[in-house]
RNA sequence: GCGCGGGUAGCUUAGUCGGCUGGAGCACCCGGCUGAUAACCGGGAGGUCGCAGGUUCGAGUCCUGCCUCGCGCACCA
């Protein structure tokens, strides 16, 4: 170990940068993960970003708590490996590729050629990993990028494949339908995401139908505002616990409109909340009873032929379901199975019969009505009206005003459709689900038991196929006779079972995949698979395994990595990737996936809004990579509050960070180094010299930020360790360590004294540097290389020493003091630089030890302590809140206003003698504070010490000659030092000296040597009388002043 | 509509078990200090602690309702 070398002024983006090459050079981070192969494994899952999209401050956000965690565990000792990942299949990149080449239905992608198609989609999804790459390498996320696992390779696609067997042979994969927003002109489903971007506000006719009951003659009312889907009606929902009633029409109504209507006398059932907004003719209600009454009721259906019975026995009754509500229609929902979720939901739960009545073209399919079979359905809303209208069917027709999803490529109106889908059965394991979300250690907690419990509890089956291209194929074959299906768990059991002859492509993907003919196990006919892709979140939620190609891998790679220790990804992960990994573990392992997850808020602009790109308010890390440097901007985004909480990104903000907390903390480092270099300071070999109180304060509070720093790293407080990392350095170490050490290292021979700060010093800044190390890699480093010889990232994580917390405490209560005498000053108008005969602690505790320190923050000749309080000051009585509150409870004022009337001399001399009586309550010692305040007419400040005590600090404002002197010498001195300054003169120049005084206080013969030592000058004069040069007044005298370099 | 999380000085925020005059930082003004860096220190100004009730001797803190922002879920039959 050697001297450090001295340093420049900082240059962050120069020092990252070059760090960056020496790390590349070295090899850092791999050594810092091998350095550790004997630890206990932290492991870590990386969630794949896509790369087909730009990325952005928020995955700067992500990236720097997954790094600072992976980080600090590598400190402390565990094995930390880091694997990337990319994220590569998926509509998003599909879209894109659409977008470019104008191919807008799925027709269209089948016409232009799958195989080419899939071609465009590969290449897409690299489109920006240069910038990704640049970006993670920039802001010292280490990672494995060149051993990624990706999404798209044949090996994780095996993986997938695999784990989907598992659940198929667990009996969780089925086939079945859900109903998705379908656009007909596309030949397309849409995700939420894509439907979000097309809602349109349209006015359309909604309708009130009338539903013939076939036992009785009544008919109930239902509402709907799709007309097109009433001939696929099967049922009518209602609430078994809503009223409703049953009315008789008596009356024509007045002003009828539009189409529809009923007769006199015939009977129309409705909830009874709704009666009076529906209803126009002049009725009598007959009864009213609960829905439960009506459930099992059947009706005639409106378009008999259109839908087939089978063998469903509740179709075109009445139903129960506990959704319906009376906030609008009729209290009665029209139920067309094929088209609404819920309505399929219910269909499925009773058994109501599965049939379209429109095909995949938008188009009513034949038998459905003469008039209307072969037509575009949102064409034939009028025709249903009228047919319905003939018959008497129609009661009312209603102009409708609502929000309506559409085609975000054309423009049309998507209908909610049951399309072919295959699901994984997760209703069937929701309770391991939620068993295995409570032993996941959730940050914050809230997001674990509220937003992503409360998502478990409704835990729907996952449609995990969609009729796509670019994607894991969905592994499933089905038989051309026996429809026996198969699901393929890796790529040799595909080719086993391949038809003689039948391609086998090394490519699992489309269209590839889709040529390959199975033979049937059960009938040996043909087998051809499911025309899907999967879910790109369940590409994503096998990365626990597929990313070490389990079970094909290399053996033990995934046992031992599993369960993940650590996650950590945006708030929107919740149902995402949070969900689709616990989804793939526990039905495929039975197992929880992760342990804990840091769940991270969103992140916004400086006005709170969501970053966007069509708001044009996106942050470009690089515009503070390229200012403030990585450090300052990873440290603001940790500090700026919980990491949960959604994030105010002010780029002001990195801009303080980077002035408050690496400026002082380099120049704390630079100001060591420097001195440690002229000085041939070797942290190993140079004597210990002898600590000063000083020096134990410092090491003390190091060592209580240090033991804090890790509770709240445990915690989850992140950014209050830091925080208090920052307060330390800035306020303790820079602020007053260094400042009140300045001269002790200015001596030029080896003293004790000398010694002592500067392994003081090292100490401090080597250890700031491994606390803050997780956090701000580069400056951390830099400093620890400069002073130790080797990097931070190979170091160890500090362990906090038993530390001396009344040294802390008495050094609170010391730069209280010196405050305080400022404040005595100001209040009395005398000048910081004019000295104090005396100053008095009064009443303070034994804090000798720092008196040099405090005399001369204060400028006071000596410091003493008085322990006759009642030469300055008088006691006074205050009452204790707390404890009386308990005690006198609502009598509290009155006591109150004793205490104010009383007199404190007194009350205390009644507590001593235990007879205190105020509002008839025993006063104790207790129940009292005591506060000593100055009496009037002195220089004094009284303040409270943390455990309540009072401190007073006394000043004597007598001016003597010598004090006098001293003050104009200080102010001469403080002059010519700025000259000096200004004139650029090096520390150790000297100078010639002139100063001429006028009505100045006679300057002693001590002080004029204490200037000429200060100042370093050769040669002095100086004069009484009018000079020249600069002048400057103080206290009634003028004086002048000239330097100059003496040669 | 339901759930979760916010709302404290112009801005960013702390505030523990309900208890003394609601603290900091940035910006602003005045003063001081400085061979101390984009520094430091003192003082000033700046607060309806989102609003309204309630509990309590006492509420930023607990309860109820409302307003508002963000996120999520549901619905839009």
């Amino acid at each position: 170990m050697a001297s450090p070398e001295t340093t420049m002024e900082l240059d962050s983006v120069g020092l990252e940068n070059g760090l960056l090459e020496t790390w590349s050079s070295e090899k850092l981070f791999e050594q810092s993960v091998k350095n550790r192969t004997d630890g206990e494994p932290f492991i870590f899952l990386e969630g794949p970003p896509t790369a087909n999209g730009k990325p952005g401050i928020h995955h700067v956000v992500a990236r720097t708590f997954k790094d600072m965690v992976c980080r600090w565990k590598t400190m402390e000792g565990y094995f930390v490996e880091r694997k990337g990942g990319w994220d590569t299949h998926g509509l998003p990149v599909e879209i894109e590729v659409q977008k470019r080449l104008n191919l807008m239905s799925n027709p269209a992608i089948e016409e232009f050629g799958i195989e080419e198609f899939n071609k465009e989609c590969r290449k897409s999804v690299w489109t920006y990993e240069a910038a990704w790459r640049e970006m993670t390498e920039r802001m010292a996320y280490w990672c494995d990028m060149d051993n990624p696992y990706v999404t798209l390779h044949d090996t994780y696609i095996e993986s997938c494949w695999w784990a989907l067997k598992k659940m198929f042979e667990k009996g969780l994969l089925y086939r079945g339908y859900k109903v998705l927003p379908y656009c007909p002109q596309t030949g397309t489903s849409y995700s939420s995401h894509e439907v979000a971007l097309g809602y349109k506000e349209v006015n359309e006719a909604s309708v009130y139908v009338k539903f013939k009951l076939e036992d009785t003659n009544a008919s109930i009312l239902a509402w709907t505002t799709t007309p097109w889907t009433l001939p696929g009606n099967v049922g009518l929902a209602v609430g078994p616990e809503v009223e409703y009633v049953r009315v008789r029409v008596t009356a024509e109504p007045e002003g009828w409109e539009g189409h529809g209507g009923a007769v006199v006398g015939e009977e129309l059932i409705l909830a009874k909340d709704l009666f009076k907004e529906v209803i126009r003719h002049h009725c009598d209600e007959i009864e009213s009873f609960p829905g439960s009454d009506l459930i099992g009721r059947a009706y005639t259906p409106l378009f008999p032929g259109a839908v087939d019975r089978a063998d469903s026995t509740t179709a075109w009754t009445v139903i129960g379901a506990d959704w319906v509500t009376t906030t609008d229609g009729t209290g009665v929902v029209h139920t067309a199975v094929m088209y609404g979720e819920d309505d399929y939901n219910l269909g499925m739960e009773v058994g109501l019969p599965a049939q379209h009545t429109v095909d995949m073209q938008g188009a009513f399919l034949a038998g459905t009505h003469p008039q209307l079979d072969g037509k575009y359905v949102k064409d034939c809303d009028q025709t249903v009206i009228e047919l319905l209208d003939t018959q008497g069917l129609l009661y009312r027709e209603k102009m409708y005003s609502h929000d309506y999803p559409h085609c975000w490529r054309t423009g049309h109106p998507l209908l909610y459709y049951a399309m072919d889908s295959w699901f994984v059965r997760m209703t069937a394991v929701k309770e391991m689900l939620l068993e295995f979300n409570s032993q996941v250690e959730w940050a914050p907690d809230w997001v674990g038991e509220g937003r992503f419990g409360e998502w478990l509890r409704n835990v729907k089956d996952w449609a995990i196929s969609r009729e796509r291209y670019w994607g894991t194929p969905l592994p499933v074959w089905i038989c051309n006779s026996c429809d026996h299906q198969h699901c393929i768990g890796s790529r040799a059991e595909m080719k086993e079972m391949a038809k003689e002859g039948s391609p086998v492509s090394d490519d699992p993907h489309r269209p590839y995949v889709d040529e390959t003919i199975l033979v049937c196990p059960k009938c040996d006919d043909d087998m051809i698979r499911e025309p899907f892709v999967m879910d790109c979140w369940f590409d994503s939620g096998c990365a626990s395994f597929a990313q070490w190609h389990h079970p094909f891998g290399e053996e033990g790679k995934f046992e031992n990595n599993f369960p993940i220790d650590y996650i950590c990804e945006g708030v929107d992960q919740t149902r995402g990737w949070f969900y689709t990994l616990l989804a793939v573990s526990t039905t495929v392992f039975e197992s929880i996936c992760y342990k804990r997850c840091l769940s991270l808020g969103l992140i916004l602009d400086a006005e709170g809004k969501k970053m966007s790109k069509s708001k044009g308010n996106i942050v470009d890390p690089w515009d503070h990579f390229n200012r403030e440097g990585a450090d300052a901007t990873r440290w603001y985004m940790v500090t700026a509050g919980a990491p949960w909480n959604p994030m105010k990104f002010d780029p002001n903000g990195v801009r303080e960070t980077y002035g408050k907390m690496f400026l002082t903390l380099w120049n704390v480092h630079r100001f060591h180094a420097d001195y440690a270099a002229l000085d041939g300071f070797d942290p190993e070999t140079s004597e210990k010299g002898v600590n000063t109180p000083l020096d134990n304060w410092v090491l003390a509070r190091l060592n209580q930020v240090i033991a804090e720093t890790h509770q709240q790293f445990e915690e989850w407080d992140f950014h209050k360790a830091c925080r208090g990392i920052e307060n330390f350095v800035v306020n303790d170490v820079s602020n007053w360590y260094v400042r009140r050490s300045r001269r002790r290292l200015w001596d030029e021979a080896d003293s004790a004294d000398k010694l002592a700060c500067q392994h003081t010093l090292h100490t401090v800044l080597v250890t700031v540097s491994r606390l803050m190390a997780p956090v701000a890699p580069f400056m951390s480093d830099k400093i620890h290389r400069n002073l130790e010889g080797f990097s931070v990232h190979l170091a160890d994580w500090p362990v906090a020493k038993e530390f001396d917390k009344d040294i802390i405490q008495t050094m609170e209560l010391v730069r209280e003091l010196a405050e305080t005498g400022r404040k005595i000053r100001v209040d009395n108008d005398r000048r910081q630089r004019l000295p104090c005969g005396e100053g008095w602690i009064v009443a303070g505790p034994e804090i000798s030890d720092f008196h040099e320190i405090l005399a001369s923050e204060l400028n006071v000749e000596t410091i003493s302590l008085e322990s006759d309080l009642n030469r300055f000051q008088v006691e006074v009585v205050h009452p204790n809140r707390r404890t009386l509150g308990a005690k006198c409870r609502q009598n509290l004022p009155a006591v109150l206003e004793g205490f104010a009337n009383g007199d404190s001399e007194s009350m205390l001399a009644a507590i001593d003698a235990g007879n205190l009586v105020i509002a008839g309550f025993d006063i104790t010692k207790d129940d009292i504070e005591v506060r000593r305040e100055e009496r009037p007419g002195f220089a004094a400040q009284t303040i409270q010490t943390a455990n309540g005590d009072s401190v007073s600090l006394v000043l004597d404002m007598t001016d003597t000659p010598e004090l006098l002197s001293k003050g104009l010498a200080r102010d001469i001195t403080r002059r010519i030092q700025a000259a000096r300054k200004n004139l650029d003169l090096p520390i150790e120049e000297n100078i010639d000296l002139e100063v001429w005084m006028i009505d100045a206080p006679e300057l002693f013969e001590s002080d004029i040597k204490w200037i000429i030592g200060e100042t370093r000058a050769l040669n002095a004069e100086f004069i009484k009388g009018q000079g020249e040069g600069e002048s400057f007044e103080v206290d009634g005298a003028t004086i002048w002043y000239t330097l100059s370099a003496s040669n």
